[in-house]
This record gives C-alpha cells, sequence and structure tokens, in this order.
DNA sequence: ATATCTATTAACATTCTTGTCAATAGACTC
DNA sequence: GAGTCTATTGACAAGAATGTTAATAGATAT
C-alpha cells in the first residue's frame, strides 16, 4: 500500500524522505501512478495526514474510553503525538504553508478534538472545559516540540538517552498536578 | 545587512521565503553574491540561526540576570522561544536532516543551556539540578510545539485569538507550581 | 603604477521535484 | 467482439533552488 510505504519513509528519512519519485520506487511503481491516484503530492501527504489521524483517532479512543485517569491519557496523549509521524508532517505544513487554516483543516481532526476535550474535562473536578482546553494545548504543543526537537534539545542540554527515555513519563506525571492544584 | 533581510523574509513567508534567491532579491544584491559570503545556502541558514541564538541569549540574560522568580523567568523563555524564528528554524532543520548532531551543534548554543540551567536550578528550593532540566526541556519544547503549531491549534481547539494571546501567561504561571509541588 | 586580493555580477549548469501526455494493457459492460 | 473506463507506464517538460565560472570593478599594499 502506498499510504503505509509513504509512512515508513517519513519514519525513516524524514521530511525529505516524502517525494513522490522516491516512495513510487519503494512502493514498486511508477511515480506517475501515485499522482494518478492522489491528484498531486500535496494531496497523496494530505491522505498520509489523514490516514495518520485516524489511527491516532483509534488509539486515543481505546484510552478515551477506558478506566484510564486523568494522568494515564495526558501520558498516552503525549506519547503517542510526539512519536506519530502525523506531527512531524503537521508541524512541517505549519511551517512551509503560511495558511493556518489548511493545516487545522487536515492536522488535528475536529473528531479527535472534540473526545480529548471530553474525555479530559470529564476526569476534572468540576469538568472545568476551560482548564481543560489549556491542559490539551500544552500537552499537545509539547509533545509537537518533543516529537520534532526532543533528541537535538536533549543533546544540547547533555542529559543521556536513558532521561529521554523517562521524560514522557515525567510528563504524564507532573502535568495532572496541575488539574489538581 | 543580508541576515536582517533573511530574518525578516522567515517571519513573513515561512521557511519557503529563505532561499538565497528571494534573500539576495530583497536585499538588492545578486544571489551569487550572497553564496561568496556564506559559503552555501546552508551556511547562510546556520549563520542567521547562530545570529538569532545570541539575540535570545541576550534576552534570557537580562531576565536570568535579574531579580525576577521561576515563573517570570520560564514565562519569558517560553514567549522568546515561541515567537524567535530561531524556533522555526530550528525545528524545520531537525525535520529535514536526519542528524542529530548537527541541529543541536548550531541550534541552541551550550552558553544558553548553561546560563538557563543555572538559573532555575538556583531559583529552586534545594537547586535541584535535575528537576531543573526536566523543566526547562518541557518550557522548551512546547515553546517549540506552540511557536510552530500554535494558531494551527488554537483553530482546531475553537478557541478565540484572546485565548491565544493568554496561553503563554498561563504557562508562565502554571509550569512555575511543578516546582513548588 | 603594478600586483594582489576581495566583492560583485551575469550567465550558465546541475539537480531535484513535480507535473503532463500519449500509449498500452486489463477489466467490465452491452 | 466493440466500446468504455481505469490503472499503469515511460518519456518528456517545467520550475525551483543551488552552485559554478569567467569577467569586472574597487580597494589596498608594495
Amino acid at each position: 500500500m502506498i499510504l503505509a510505504t509513504a509512512g515508513r519513509r517519513l519514519e525513516v528519512h524524514g521530511i525529505r524522505g516524502l517525494n513522490i519519485k522516491d516512495i513510487a520506487q519503494d512502493a514498486g511503481i511508477n511515480h506517475g501512478t501515485l499522482l494518478h491516484h492522489f491528484g498531486s503530492a500535496e494531496g497523496m501527504r494530505t491522505a498520509l495526514l489523514v490516514k495518520l489521524s485516524e489511527e491516532l483517532i483509534k488509539d486515543m479512543s481505546l484510552i478515551l474510553n477506558s478506566e484510564a485517569g486523568a494522568d494515564q491519557v495526558i501520558l498516552e496523549l503525549f506519547r503517542l503525538m510526539s512519536q506519530s509521524g502525523q506531527t512531524k508532517l503537521l508541524a512541517w505544513r505549519a511551517l512551509e504553508e503560511a495558511d493556518t487554516k489548511l493545516v487545522a483543516s487536515a492536522g488535528l481532526s475536529e473528531k479527535l478534538i472534540q473526545q480529548l476535550l471530553e474525555g479530559v474535562a470529564e476526569r476534572i473536578r468540576g469538568k472545568d472545559i476551560e482548564l481543560a482546553r489549556h491542559i490539551i494545548v500544552l500537552a499537545l504543543s509539547s509533545a509537537v516540540g518533543w516529537g520534532i526537537c526532543g533528541p537535538a534539545l536533549l543533546k544540547s542540554m547533555g542529559m543521556s538517552r536513558t532521561q529521554q527515555d523517562q521524560f514522557p513519563a515525567w510528563v504524564g506525571e507532573q502535568l495532572p498536578k496541575l488539574i489538581r492544584d
């Protein structure tokens, strides 16, 4: 499947690997075929973004519909977002396209946002929706930053690989403190 | 000055605006001249990154050497980082280059990191250096994510422009709570 | 004044990416 | 079987970004 190949290339080669010629070659087809299916290179990337979004929604739904507490929800949100190629693609678009609307519409689906809002608000005393919003935005933006610059940041900070692995858990542990306070 | 023009283009046109031909045109010179000075397009971007880093260091030093408390330090760190073109450039490199080392070395200077570490640790009870590290990483990564995806995120969340402006202040207010706990 | 070094320029070359097009093959309908 | 539609392909075209080069001009030192 073409999008699976594209996703693999994104993971391995970064954004540069996400061009139609290389993807087509990896998938064993002509790049014209790829264009025929997705209309344009940008269309292919949008399709990939949508696919990754759906996977993310599926994974988040599992947790949101479970008995998991706010800390686990936030931890998983952070983990999933920071590891997802979706984050990279979303960020790259935001950097290249000046157009916020486009990025927003094809980026995080309304569905995911709604589920998150309700799921987190439910787990907060008083169901403070504004607080939920803020915490989600913080979790998401730090996940984006961490997904992109995490390794480089830690290198700059002189932190070990072990500390890198522990950071998401630390975030999942700490952020919920903002709720209880 | 060429780098000033480049910085302006980065702000206005995003990463796409950061190519030698457009910058040269804006600066009123031939693009060959630009290459002559910086060696390569990549060299020009590195020079810009270094310049923006130095400006960031200057601004952060002011606050770190003042009487400001941990909250103000973190708030300013978040504000400066999320608004700086340096963040965009750093993130873009991390997305394009798979090489962490390059990004880290030319990204956040050791000087800034050291100052931050000492400055924040000093403001924490017990001068817990590990806690300082974690909080700085959280502040930086969320600033990166916010700087890149902030507007798109808020649009997805259905938050108003006012709420967007208030978010940095909220972060500056909340993150220090992790210290006191 | 001559030589040397640097800055600048225009024109050209290269490479990468995307996109177009006409031709072909296969499947499916009538 | 003829016709139609879709998928696929190779060849080619277009555009963008970077880089090269030879020529020119200006400054500075000897």
